[in-house]
DNA sequence: CGCTCTTATATGCAAAAGCATATAAATGCT
DNA sequence: AGCATTTATATGCTTTTGCATATAAGAGCG
């Protein structure tokens, strides 16, 4: 049995999820926050700050970033040798590295971050009732796990 | 009197539709229509594919672009050297260049375009309902537009 | 009208991204 | 155990991106 769901159905939302995603990207990155890192690199410490302790692989880090694996390779470089990031051989499997943040990492996450969601707050609070939020959340999530579990 | 909308709500719904947005991203890039062209080739020559005759400004095709305007010029430089986009200086403002898609141009999109949306909708399709689809596009249309009007 | 100010696009140059491939460790098979 | 295969990350090299600024045309104003 096909799906009830037309191929116009999901090529509107699809465009208008995307086309959300450009215009809001667009303002906030305008933010002076992201003169001290782009918002590919703070991204990068927020998933990072996310997964305590032990560390995450590149590869892993990777799925939540939309960079190839060898420019997020450099980025880590980048980031080591600012200092927010360590890289750790990992014991368990040598080929892999396991990344952390440092806590001068972890600080100026926080730094920014606290910058970004006042922003985040400013742009799109007044756009949308309370009841809207949560349900774009509902549904956002259900789609990045309904793709994700789609390997 | 505040927004009822809380930091928590707007900061939650921005990382779900960003983090849905990357990981339907990823897949969707990795589609071999795209080794012909990069997406954000595509989506210049879909978006001015939308705005028929006469053609449209770098800077206005810009603001739906996540693309500083300099590499936007670098990219059109690129897409006319392929012979998909035509530059044209608009008469009324000798500043202005108005862009347009030439009939190869418009045949490559639309190419491409085919198979991005069988994609599209094999992915996504499965993930949420009809009238889930039509709320979302609901709900990420009205969040641009709000964003949009707030200049 | 001449001059400053703004707006639209382009260019020089350095930084970052991608592609192909290298390296190096784990895994699997005989 | 030995060798091919797969997996995880890094590196060489080219292309694309961004930042700062140049160019060039419209606008506003004395």
């Amino acid at each position: 049995m096909p799906s009830p769901v037309s191929v116009r159905d999901t090529t509107q939302a699809w465009e208008a999820l995307f086309s959300a995603q450009v215009t809001i990207m667009r303002r906030l990155q305008r933010h002076p926050a992201f003169k001290r890192l782009t918002m590919r690199e703070y991204d990068v410490l927020v998933t990072l700050g996310k997964c305590p302790n032990g560390g995450i692989r590149l590869g892993t880090l990777n799925e939540n970033v939309l960079l190839s694996q060898p420019s997020l390779s450099r980025m880590v470089d980048r980031l080591e040798a600012k200092g927010y990031i360590s890289r750790c051989g990992d014991p368990q499997d040598q080929r892999a590295v396991l990344l952390s943040l440092t806590d001068e990492g972890r600080r100026i996450q926080r730094e920014i971050g606290r910058e970004h969601v006042r922003h985040i707050h400013e742009l799109i609070g007044p756009g949308l009732e309370v009841e809207e939020f949560a349900e774009l959340t509902r549904l956002t999530r259900k789609l990045s796990e309904s793709v994700q579990s789609r390997n």
